[in-house]
Formats: structure tokens, sequence, C-alpha cells
RNA sequence: UGUCCUGUGGUGUAAUUGGCAACACGUCUGACUCUGAAUCAGAAGAGUCCAGGUUCGACCCCUGGCAGGACAACCA
């Protein structure tokens, strides 16, 4: 199995839980000292960072202890499951960097095989037709506080339940009519065990095993018989199904399996701060029109954040560093920033873009004349290689690096002062010209030949900025991406309020920018750094002659929190 | 007024089976810088939910509270 680097130096001083629980099985010896996971997503929708979370988790440790992972596919509601869903998950766990290699699994594989237990389990007197319609189970089924009454069906005799399970998987009965039910315990103080319900009647058509069932297994009855068929050891997955442990258990140990049984394990799933991670809020942002798609780059997905630009390493190495732990947690979206700024620092291209450009003309540069510069393409790894840059009289600089007043510490250009143009001359501002509004519209400069970079020189100046040739730049369409909520925690609102009133309503602004002209030729997904500005990648809309770049996010910024 | 789970700096995670709390992110200084980025150096910030108890010694063990969360789909 591959287990990619997550280039993560720190050393592993400590084990968490999951590594400590099997460690210790493995030390006891349990399932031979085999470790064996999976990852069993509901093909209902796209993966997130959450899942990304779990993946890791799941492939991370079956790599760490010489063991296996499987991808699952739990796909035992037809009604809402779909081919379009799994297709992303695979494409989503592959891009992540994980191999399942053959072992690309289905609950709905071992349909057959559930219903032969299922079949065992009546005749052992375990499992029970029931015919009360779903408002009387739910109505039966008592509160945490208060027990449940038995179904009147609850002790028919085992012939009679055989009998109708065989019928209901032959169709003879509509939708709702009957279910089968364990036999455990109507007064249970956990509700999981209150003669849960183990198939349901839905006359469905499933994406793989189409019109062959009208039966379909529930959940719990599903999972960890799959996971036993597997030969799963450690079933690893979120807290919500921490009380659904002792049926899991209880499943198991009435099939009378013995030895290599797999255990549950739960942890806590992965909070983000300024977005949310619930697949129906998420669907609703998608349906609603808040954002284009389950891809937008602003969404948690996994191809959202694919889109946006984020690595695949990043999330790694965020996944680790988040760690894993039994209490609900929030995590700050500035971990995950901090991951990508430093994958992304170290591998990505440098390239000069201004976005609100004003025109700097050198006064005592030749007309005509165009310089080649070279460019580093990323000082952090040098030999990458360089771009060449053309360097002309006439540039656009930001409007924000020009100042006619400045305030003190303000290192960029105004009236009378010096700044270096990157990998060009230190120039020097003269004078400016103003419209008839009074905004500046050319910065006149001199420049200092024997400043060119790469030069000795004594000039000395604090600031560097970037800049494009007039003539040269290319016009690219840019769309700055930013939270979608305004709040840490948009779920945590009044009652009868919505997390929607914290949208974001500026978290996509659409703007062009100029590039210089190396970028021409760039292909969807390549990622860059627009120098002093931050990162950005190729989005898919982009054509030859129309780019588009997407802002995966901005560099830090220690001058906008000084000057504000 | 049930069962189960969880409480450690702002956030997250540690403290290897009891030895006065560590790491990462964030924050704040300063250095360096042809990216106000990165890098480097340093600082502040918790006495471990509370109260008892055991112990020479408790984040860790015991008792009792308190707080937060999960569970009442023919969803997963």
């Amino acid at each position: 199995m591959t287990n990619p680097s997550n280039n993560n130096t720190e050393p592993k001083t400590s084990l968490n839980f999951l590594e400590q629980i099997i460690t210790n099985d493995i030390a006891e010896n349990k399932a031979g000292g085999r470790v064996h996971t999976r990852f069993p997503p509901e093909p209902n929708g796209y993966l997130h960072i959450g899942h990304a979370k779990s993946i890791c988790l799941n492939f991370g440790l079956a790599s760490q202890f010489n063991g296996k992972c499987n991808l699952r596919f739990d796909d035992t509601n037809p009604t809402k499951e779909e081919q379009e869903y799994v297709d992303s998950i695979k494409e989503d766990v592959r891009w992540l960097g994980f191999d399942w290699e053959e072992r690309e699994f289905y609950a709905s594989d071992y349909f057959d095989k559930l219903y032969e237990f299922a079949v065992f389990l009546i005749k052992k007197g375990k499992a029970y037709v029931c015919e009360m319609t779903a408002e009387e189970i739910g109505a039966s089924r008592g509160t945490p506080a208060v027990p449940g009454k038995e179904s009147p069906w609850r002790d028919r005799p085992v012939e009679e339940s055989l009998d109708l399970f065989d019928r209901m998987r032959k169709g003879e009965f509509p939708d709702g009519s009957k279910v089968l039910r364990a036999k455990i315990d109507m007064g249970s103080p956990n509700m999981q065990m209150r003669d849960p319900v183990m198939y349901r009647i839905l006359h469905a058509r499933h994406h793989r095993t189409g019109d062959n069932w009208c039966i379909y297994p529930m959940y719990d009855w599903a999972h960890g018989q799959s996971d036993y068929l597997e030969g799963i050891t450690h079933s690893v997955c979120t807290l919500e199904f921490e009380v659904h442990r002792p049926l899991y258990d209880w499943f198991l140990d009435e099939l009378e399996v013995k030895n290599d049984r797999p255990r549950q394990i739960e942890f806590a799933r992965l909070n983000l701060s300024y977005t949310v991670m619930s697949k129906r809020k998420l669907l609703g942002l998608v349906q609603e029109g808040h954002v284009a798609g389950w891809n937008d780059p602003r969404m948690p997905t996994i191809s959202g954040l694919r889109r946006r630009g984020y690595t695949p390493a990043s999330l790694r190495v965020f996944a680790d560093r988040v760690g894993v732990a039994k209490r609900e947690n929030m995590i700050e979206v500035g971990m995950l920033e901090h991951c990508v700024r430093e994958d992304l620092n170290r591998t990505s291209a440098r390239a000069m873009a201004v976005f609100n450009p004003v025109k700097l003309i050198i006064d005592n540069y030749p007309d005509g004349q165009v310089e080649e510069l070279k460019g580093i393409l990323n000082p952090e790894n040098p030999e990458t290689g360089t771009r060449l840059i053309p360097f002309s009289k006439t540039l656009y600089i930001e409007k924000d690096d020009f100042l006619e007043d400045p305030p003190k510490k303000f290192f960029r250009l105004f009236p009378g002062g010096e700044v270096r143009l990157k990998y060009a001359y230190i120039i020097r501002c003269d004078h400016v010209v103003k419209d008839e509004r009074g905004a500046v519209t050319e910065i006149h400069c001199t420049y200092f030949p024997e400043t060119k970079s790469g030069m000795q020189s004594d000039k000395k100046v604090k600031g560097t900025l970037h800049w494009v040739s007039a003539e040269h730049a290319i016009k690219s369409e840019v769309r700055l991406y930013d939270r979608l909520f305004t709040v840490p925690e948009p779920e945590d609102v009044e009652e009868g309020e919505d997390f929607r009133k914290h949208l974001n309503p500026d978290s996509l602004v659409v703007t062009t920018a100029l590039l210089e002209p190396a970028l021409a030729d760039v292909w969807p997904g390549q990622r860059f750094q627009f120098e002093r500005n931050g990162y950005y990648c190729v989005d898919p809309d982009s054509r030859q002659n129309a780019l588009v770049f997407n802002r995966t996010l901005s560099l830090r910024d220690s001058w906008a929190k000084i000057s504000r």
C-alpha cells in the first residue's frame, strides 16, 4: 500500500489513543497481530475535509502497522445513493494519495450473505417480522428515559417469521408494510437495543444490484457484518456511533463469531471554524445556489479544496497535526491555512501580478528599450530555475504601493522616496500626474542603472515592489475567494435563526489582474505564488487566451496589521 | 430527570501504565530580507471543570458534584 510522505519531520514522541489500542491489540496477538481498517463512505454526497481526516486515519493506521485498508461503499439505501457519488469519492481518495488496491468493496456485495445471516437469527429466535407501521414502531420505542413496549408480533412463531421474511424478499408486500427486527430488549436504557430494524421493504432500484432486491439492510445490520466478512480488525468511526457499539457487538455475539472479531472504535469528527460540515447543509448551499456546486472553491469538500488550489500533501499534514481524540473539537481554519502556505511556499513557482494597476513611467529609461530580466522561479528551491520577465519604460504597479502622504513605517513608494522594483532597478519617485478628481494616474520616476538586480550597489532601500511591463502584461480573470461564513461557528445561531444568515457576501469577488507574460501558457491546476500577494491556481474554466486564476489564499500580511 | 461519552493555555494534541504540564497553530517582540512572505531568535499565555479523599507526591487513582455532547429514521 502506498503511504505518501507527509514531509513531517516532527519526531513521533507519543501515540494517539487509536495507536495505543492497536499497539496493545498487536501485543496481545489479537487477530494474529493483523491490522485491517476500512474507509466506509455512503455514496450519497461528496467527501469533505472531515472525511479526509477519516481517510488519513484509516489508511494511515493500516500502513503504520503494516496492514491494509479497504474502500467500502456503505450502499444500503438505494433511495439516496448514486453512481455519481461513488465516482467522486474514488477520485477524491485517490487524489488525497491513498490506494485501496484491489479492495474496492460495497455493502451490497454482501446482500446474499446478510440475508443468510438474518435467516440464521430468525431461526435462533433472535429476529422476527414485525407488521407495525413506522409510526407505531416509533411510538412503541419509548424515549431515552421511558422504556419501550414490545411489538405484538414479537413472539410469533419462528416458522411464521421465516415465511414472511421469504415473501418480503420475493416482493409480495408493499413498502413499509413489514420489517425484520432484532429481538433484544425493549426496556434497554440504550435506545439502539430496543428491537432495532434490520430490514425494510424498499421497492427501489439499487445503483449496483438493480432490481434484485426489494428489501434492504439497515446500517447497523450491514456495517458490522461487512466488517466481519472483510476481516476488518479495527472499525474506526465517529462518536455518534458510540451508543451503537453494544448492538454492533450483539450481532456478532448472536452470529456466534468467536475469533477475529472486528472491534468498533470511535473518535471525534473534525469541525472547522468558518464553515459547515454537515452533508445536509452543504447540499442546501449547493441546491440554493449559494455556491456554484459541490466543487465550488469555497466549499470544505475535497473537490472544492482541490479546485481552490489546496494540495493533497497539505491536507495530509493537516490531518496529522490536528490529531485524533474523543473530545469534541473546533479546529481554527488558521491551522489549515498554515499547512497550505507551508506546502505552497515550498513548491509553487513565483510570478508577478498587478491587481489594481497604476502607471509608473521611468523618465530616464530609453523609449522603446526592453530588457529581459531573470526571475527565480522558487527561492525556496532555486534549482527549479528561472523565467524571463520583460522590463520597459512604462510599467504598472499596485495602487496600494504608492501613497502621496505616507505614514511612518511605510516602506513603499512616495514622492521623493526610493524602492526596488523586484528583479530590476532601484527607482526614485519624482512627481505624479493626477486626473481632475485628484486621483494619481501616473507616477514618474528616475531609475539608477547601477542598481540593476544582481549588480553590486551600495544603494539600499526598505521596500521592494512587484510590477509588470505595461506593453507586455497579459490580462486574466481572477476569482478572489474568502471564507464562506463571517463567523467562526456559523451553526451557532439563536432559536429560529439559520446558519445562512452568516454567509459571507464577499466570499467571491471576481476581478482582473495583469500578469507577467510567462503566465500565458499555463494549464488548469497549476499553482503559483503571485509575489507579495498570495497563492493562486489555474481554474478548469481557464482557456488559452482567457485565463482564469483562483486565489487559494493570501500571503500573511503583517503590514495590514500595522496599518490597521 | 435513563444509558453512554468527554472536560488540560485562545485553538488542537501530549505528558508511555502517580514524579510539580510539553509540542503545534495563533498572539506579541526583535533580527534578517531584492516577497512587510519565508527564515531565525525570544516572550507572554494553562497549574489540568469543581470539591473532597488516597499518597511523600495526583492531569493521571477513588467518591461526589458541575458542564458539554450523543442516543427516541423503515438514514448512515
